[in-house]
This record gives C-alpha cells, structure tokens and sequence, in this order.
RNA sequence: GCGGAUGUGGCGGAACUGGCAGACGCGCUGGACUUAGGAUCCAGUGGGUUAAACCAUGUGGGUUCGACUCCCACCAUCCGCACCA
C-alpha cells in the first residue's frame, strides 16, 4: 500500500472540485435550497490559522448540506475598499487598487489550499464598479426616501485616521482602528437615519430565534430604548421653553434645578447679554473640546456653571436655577436634564459641590430620610412625599398618574428615547465608494442621476500625507457638471463608510453579473434569508446592526420581500496563540502555508475543528497538528486493513461491537452537526470508531474483523469524516470504486434498532459511591437486578451486617443501594 | 457601575432530562521494532496508597439515595456597554 500522498492527493481533488464546479448552483431552481455565507473579509496581506477557522467552519457546513441532499449556495467575495489600503498607498505609493487585488489574488489561492471551495464564479469585490455602482444607487434609494441626510453635527474625528467615525466605530471613546483618543468636531456630514428604525430594529430582535443570545443583547442594548417622559419648562422672563427627557416623571416634585448639555443649542440664546456670558461662554468651548474619553470617564469630578437664568417647574410652579454641566450629553434624550438630587446618584454629587438644595419626594415610612443626612441617592422604590396631590401613592403608580396629568395639562408628553444614533457614513478618505451627489451654485444640492451611476473613483490622484482626501485635489472629478441645469457644479467628494459596502453584498451574490439593476428581486426572494450566516462576534453591533437595516429599508421600499437578511447566525470564536490574540504585531501568527506543505490541508482542517468547540476561543498547539495527522494515517491505513482482512470475521460478538459502534457514530456524528456545530466531538467519535477497528487487528484482545464488515465500516467512516477531511475522503471514496464525488453521495442513516446492545453493564453504587458493576440482559427487572448484585461476590460483601434502608433501580442504567 | 459568558488532570477539552467525572486528542512514563528516530505499535497516565480507604469539577453553604449538572452566597478571568437622565 503505498504512503498517503497528501500533497498530490489533494491537488488532484481541488482541480477537479474547481473543473466539475462543485457548489455550482442554477439560482433559477431554488428547490431545497440552503444559503451558506460565511462574512467576507478584508483582502489583508495574509491569512493566519485564526482566519482560516471561520473558512473552514463554513467549508464543513456547505459540504454536509450538500450530501444530505440540499442545493447549497456558498459564495466569497471580498470587503475590499478600506483604510489600510490608502494608509499603505501613502507610504509606498503603491495604489490601493493594485494592493488589493494582489491581496485577494493571495488570499484565494489560501482559501483553495485550505480545501475551502465555493463559486467563485460569483465573487464580489466592492472596490470594483461594477459593485460600487449599486451601492451609490443604494445611497441614491435612501436619500429618495429621505433616508440619506447631510447635517452639520459634533462628530467623533479620529485625528490618526483623518476622518470621522460612526458612533459604533468609537470604543471606549477611542478609535476602534487604532486607538487614538477621538475628538469631537463639528462638521456637515452625511448620514443615514438607522433612527427611524430603531424601534423596529429592536423589536425585530425576537423574530431572530437563531441567533446567538449574546448577540442579541448587544444589539438591545446598542439600540437602548428607554421610556419615559419630554417635560417643558419654560425660561423665566423669555419665550424659550426647555424639553428635557426622564425616566422617573415620579420625582419630579424633587426637581430642585435644571442642567443642559454644553451643546445644546440655545445656550448661545439664553446667556446673551448676560454679564457673565463671557466666562460662561469659555466654559462651554472648554467642555465642547474636551475628549470623550476624559468627558466619559466616570472617576473625573462632574463640572458646571451656573447661567443665570431660571425656569419653571409647572408642576408646583417653582422656580428653579439653570446649569450648563459637562455630565449631560446632547446626543441623548434632549440634551436638557431635570435634576433631582436626591434621587438620582449624578445630580447627588453636582448638588453637593455647588452647594443646590436637596429635597426628599420618596420615601420608605419605615426609615424617613433627611436630606442633611444622606451621602447618597436613593433611587430605591417608595412612596411619594412633598409631591403635592401625588403624596402618599407608590412611586411606581405615580409615574403613570403623574403622566397623566401632564398630558391632560399640556406639561409634558410620553416620549420613548433611543441610544442607538443616526450612522454617519461619509468618511474623508480616497479608497471608497464615492457618495453620488453633485452641489450647484444655481440649483443647489442634487443626487446624480441613476444612469449616470457609477461615479467613478478617479485613477490616478497623489497619496500624500497631508491628512486630506486625495479626491478633493482631483479637479477632473471635482469639477462636473449639473444634471439639472448644465451648469458647472462640484462633486461631494466624501467616500462611504465601508460598512455601507458590506451591509448589502449577500444580495449581490445572487446575480453578481447583472449591469442594469443590483440584484434580481425574485432570485433574491428565492434565495435570501441567509440560511447559514457564519463570522465573528466582532461584528456583532456593525456590520449584523446595519445589514439588518438596509434589508428593511429595500423590503419598504418594495425591492425585497425579506426584512431580516440572516436567519441562523453563527458566531465562532478567536484562535489565540500564547494567549493572545494573532496579530502580525504580537509575532504569534501561524501561517497555514508551512503547515498545509508539511502534513497536508485535511490535517490542518481536522485539527482547527478538533481544537474545541468552535463558538469557543481555544488555543493554538502545533503539536495538537501531530494527533490530527495521526488519525489521517490511521484514516487511510483502512485501505492496507481491508485488503488483508479474512473473508469471515472470527469473533461474532466483536463484529456486532463494531456494527453497533458504527451506528452509533453515525448518529452521533449527525447530531453534533447538526445541532451546535460541535464538530470537536464528533470528530472525537469518528477517532473512537477508527480506534475500535484497529483494535480488532492487534494479535490480543479481539479478534479479526470480517472482509465485508470492515468494507461497510470504512464506507460509513470515510462519509462521516468527508465535511472534515474532504481530500482524503473523495481519494478513498475512488478507491471504493465510486465513480462520482463523495460529496454527490448521501450521508449514511443509522438504524435505531441497531444502536443497543442486549446486555448492559449497571454501575452498582452503596449511598451514591461507586462500588462495582454488574452485567445484566438489556431490560431485566428490579428483582433480577436485585438478585444480581446479590450474587456478585465483589459487590455483596458491601452488603454485610449493614441493613439495606432502599434500592435505587433505574432499569439498564444504575442500582444505589442506600445502607 | 450595568449586562453577558466562563471556571473540570501537566495542556486542549468530554459528560444525555441530576446517575460510572476526565471520552477524544496532546504531552509524559515504560516497553517493542529498529543502525537510528521527532516514524510506527503495545501498556500506563487526576492526586493518594503495596493495595484499599480516602480526596478531587473556582470557594463556602444547601437540596437529594445520588450534584460538574439544581438553589443561595462569594471569588477569579474574559467580553460587551458605560455620566443613557
């Protein structure tokens, strides 16, 4: 028998999976049809044994699905307009255009060594026009609908990057990119209003029953809904009324001031011509300018200043002092806050440094507080005091009561305020789909026409390091004309954020070739939701929150039938190396090439999915590759076994081991795939089928395993192990005289009847500790068990002079003998 | 601070609805075959003991005939959010 040739082995079978087009699908028959998508990467230099994981995980899936009778669609494309590219470009004068498809050259000739296959014959690249044409015609059908929105706003500005950042690329209050604390600036950006569809969004969140838990709650709690109440007070002596947001309408009679955000926009209005306006004025530039880190920080002491001015409370007609303080955000609720310091821990602290009144309106009767006394809040529940009418009602009853009577009275409306904050999508950078919209002096701001799409992205401009969008210094592609009036008019030349690119490609690989529209609506309806959707938790909020949305903005508008894009989603973990996450910076990557050459690319699949359970982060060992690539010797030294195995089997009772051993594995094995992917245990059963036939062999122990016998087990085990090791199995499934590929081949059925054995071994346990075991036939009674254990001498003598108080018997599985 | 997850041998990890803790693999120890092995095969491998007893699933309690699994309290690590009114 000649040695596995794995280097040969497997380029024979990666050709042909290429030449017969194995995931080759006819969209127009969507009969059984399963779509597996595993998230499109970044085209970076080189992919690491950490990528490889999510490639593979998908590459198994597809592979199953296939053999149990699905008509799987597995596509890849590529994520590939981006920052790195340009920022690499501004160093080496390299476009970003030729980086990038050099890199996606390098990462799918890893891809198909790796034995991952899809078809590519429908391969997106969004940094190519024929992709990015529909993007701007995305952005065209948002700002159609009003969706799409230019604003002057503070803005997170990473000052490293150059550009701004949406809400959800700011971690922590640094850049997500490179970490560089983020600065708050204003400028006119463009945005789309993901706010119109926060509440569906979040509701939305329950159709999604395959999907992650964790994930789930991050978006609930991205998008933060919290309800309560808009209450207006109006300014003493002016005509501005202030709006402020609460979640405890119930304290309110505890209201001793009121706070406004730096931002917020009457500030100007309400201090002029104050003889403080200056000093006031200076405070709020410094808290305007200052970090979000440092503003975010808990620890920093919270600062204010006092305006001068005062509003009033309607509900008891009190007049209460007006602050500017640098703990209220503009970007949530209104940007205005009702202060009730003895109730709420941040009001507390401001009241204490500036010496502001504080008043108890909830109270335990048990234990009364006086406000002197206190050192904290108490935002515990209680009863209403000093609240005029409201006294006396539970805190909780009052919210609703108090509610009421602000509606009934005009004071103030039910309101239901979201964290979640418009995306800011226009990014100051090169390497980008061009935002389609052209200014003219004359007819003012205009989308470019949809058949003028794409705007192309000029070819030859300057990478320097000034900071500055090379296209805005591309006079060719500034400068143009107007589609209204002919006149000359100036493009935006503002790129998208790339997440608009990728909150939408799983739509294009549907008809990735169609030039007159960007997918076709009923292939797409057909196709999509995304039966399997597999990548990392990373993307969690960004990519998974904004592809959730597009697809609801096209379903309204009529040009899907789908509002959810995703319907299972799986998130699998990081490979660490030294406990640390592989990045090229921390020198732990692994490189798959090297180890694909030395021990072939099935080795390196089956130890990736032997690692640990993959929704898991699990630890890198090359020595665990040597066990993987073990089992694959062992895997095809099955050939050299039947060869020299007897006509007939020599041990009757083995041989029924073996068969039940088989069945079981068949079982196992399809239930762990298709239950949680816990492809390391089903594996694990396949290593312990393939371990009981060379038990067989060894001149001890059992004895020799039939010709036919062992021909059916290596049947069944090469099927099992073909989503895993697809090489090696389509190498012996040949050898078994099967004409076409293992993978047109159905997955093998177990027989239940077949899955027990006629006697059982019971462990025999004395107050719940272990003391023997006993065989018994499968089924026999109490008495008999009873009787057994009785018998067995190892076991009775447990039962001396100590009188029996109850037996535990638990048919076929367990005696307990409490004594 | 809030939310979520995870703690099992030297290591990665198994364990069904509460029922033989440590499957499978790595590593290690001994042996066989070898000129040689980082190849292959065989045996062993949680601690402890000549052998048992006994001790072991982060810690401390509890429920139960019986707890990795259920309940309570705590500790540690990781992740997400974080002045959200």
């Amino acid at each position: 028998m000649r040695d596995y040739d794995f280097t040969s082995i497997e380029a024979k079978w990666q050709k042909r999976w290429r030449d017969t087009g194995l995931f080759k699908v006819d969209v127009k028959d969507p009969r059984n049809k399963y779509y597996c998508l595993m998230m499109f990467p970044y085209p970076s230099a080189a992919l690491h044994v950490g990528h490889g994981r999510n490639y593979i995980i998908g590459d198994v899936v597809a592979r199953y699905k296939k053999m149990k009778g699905l008509n799987v669609l597995t596509p890849m494309g590529f994520d590939a307009f981006g920052l790195p590219a340009e920022n690499a470009a501004i160093k080496n004068g390299i476009h970003p255009r030729t980086s990038t498809l050099n890199n996606i050259a390098t990462m799918k000739e890893q891809l198909k060594a790796w034995g991952v296959e899809y078809d590519w014959d429908r391969q997106v690249t969004s940094c190519l026009p024929d992709y990015y044409k529909w993007t701007q015609w995305i952005f065209l059908k948002l700002y159609e609908k009003g969706l799409a929105y230019k604003k002057k706003a503070f803005v997170n500005w990473c000052p490293s990057c150059n550009t701004v950042l949406a809400n959800e690329q700011v971690v922590s209050g640094a850049c997500e990119r490179c970490d560089t604390a983020v600065e708050q600036k204003e400028l006119e950006q463009w945005f789309f209003k993901i706010t119109d569809h926060a509440q569906r969004l979040l509701d939305d969140i329950e159709k999604l029953d395959e999907w992650p838990e964790k994930v789930k709650t991050m978006q609930k709690n991205w998008i933060g809904s919290s309800e309560g109440v808009n209450i207006d007070f109006p300014v003493v002596d002016s005509d501005i009324i202030l709006t402020c947001f609460t979640t405890r309408v119930d304290t309110i009679f505890g209201c001793t001031y009121m706070v406004l955000a730096a931002e917020h926009p009457r500030v100007e209005d309400l201090v002029a011509g104050s003889p403080d306006r200056d000093r006031i004025m200076a405070f709020v530039s410094q808290v305007r300018r200052g970090s979000r880190i440092e503003r975010a920080s808990t620890e920093s002491e919270k600062k204010g200043i006092f305006t001068g001015r005062y509003v009033i409370n309607r509900m008891n007609g009190r007049k209460i002092p007006l602050w500017i303080a640098d703990y209220v955000l503009m970007e949530y609720g209104t940007g205005a806050v009702m202060a009730v310091p003895a109730h709420d821990q941040r009001d507390f602290l401001f009241a204490g440094k500036y010496g502001l009144p504080i008043e108890v309106v909830i109270d335990d009767p048990k234990e009364p507080l006086t406000p002197g006394n206190m050192t904290e809040a108490c935002e515990a529940d209680g009863v209403l005091v000093n609240s005029g009418p409201f006294s006396g009602l539970p805190n909780r009853e009052a919210m609703e009561k108090i509610a009421d009577h602000m509606e009934r009275e005009n004071i103030g409306r039910r309101a239901v305020h979201f964290k979640l904050r418009d995306w800011l999508i226009s990014r100051q950078r090169y390497w980008g789909a061009p935002i389609p919209m052209v200014y003219c002096d004359k007819c003012g701001m205009l989308p470019v026409p949809e058949k003028d799409l794409p705007v192309l992205l000029p070819e030859n401009v300057e990478f320097r390091p000034t900071g500055e969008s090379p296209l805005k210094f591309a006079e060719d592609f500034v400068r143009t004309k107007c589609p209204k009036c002919s006149g000359p008019a100036r493009r935006e030349f503002d790129t998208m954020d790339t997440f608009v690119d990728s909150s939408w490609y799983f739509l294009r690989f549907i008809s990735p070739g169609l030039t007159d529209r960007p997918f076709d609506k009923t292939d797409v309806d057909n196709w999509l939701p995304v039966d399997q959707y597999i990548g990392g938790v990373e993307h969690a909020i960004l990519h998974l929150l904004y592809s959730r949305f597009i697809t609801k903005v096209l379903c309204d508008m009529g040009f899907v039938s789908f509002d959810e894009p995703f319907k299972r989603l799986f998130t699998q973990g990081m490979i660490v190396k030294d406990g640390a996450k592989m990045s090229k910076s921390k020198g732990n990557v692994v490189s798959p090439d090297g180890l694909i050459a030395d021990y072939g690319a099935d080795t390196v699949r089956l130890y990736t999915l032997f690692i640990g359970p993959p929704e898991k982060d699990a630890e890198w060992s090359d020595k665990g590759v040597d066990g993987a690539f073990r089992f694959i010797k062992r895997l095809w030294n099955l050939n050299e076994l039947i060869e020299n195995a007897p006509e007939k089997g020599s041990d009757a009772k083995s041989s029924e081991d073996l068969t039940r051993k088989m069945h079981q594995t068949v079982k196992k094995v399809t239930e762990d795939i298709d239950g949680e992917f816990h492809f390391n245990t089903a594996i694990s059963a396949a290593m312990e089928l393939v371990n009981l036939v060379y038990s067989g062999i060894s001149e001890k122990g059992r004895g020799c395993f039939g010709k036919d016998l062992l021909k059916t087990v290596a049947r069944n085990t090469v099927l099992l192990v073909a989503p895993f090791v697809p090489h090696i199995a389509e190498e012996m499934w040949e050898m078994m005289n099967e004409k076409e590929s293992i993978f047109k081949a159905s997955w093998p059925a177990y027989d239940k009847d077949m899955l027990l054995a006629d006697t059982v071994e019971i462990p025999v346990q004395f107050n719940g500790k272990l003391r023997g075991k006993i065989e018994v036939k499968r089924g026999t009674d109490d008495d008999g068990v009873k009787a057994a254990v009785m018998s067995d001498p190892q076991i009775s003598v447990h039962l001396s002079g100590k009188p029996v108080r109850k037996w535990i018997i638990l048919k076929d599985r367990l005696v307990n003998i409490v004594v």
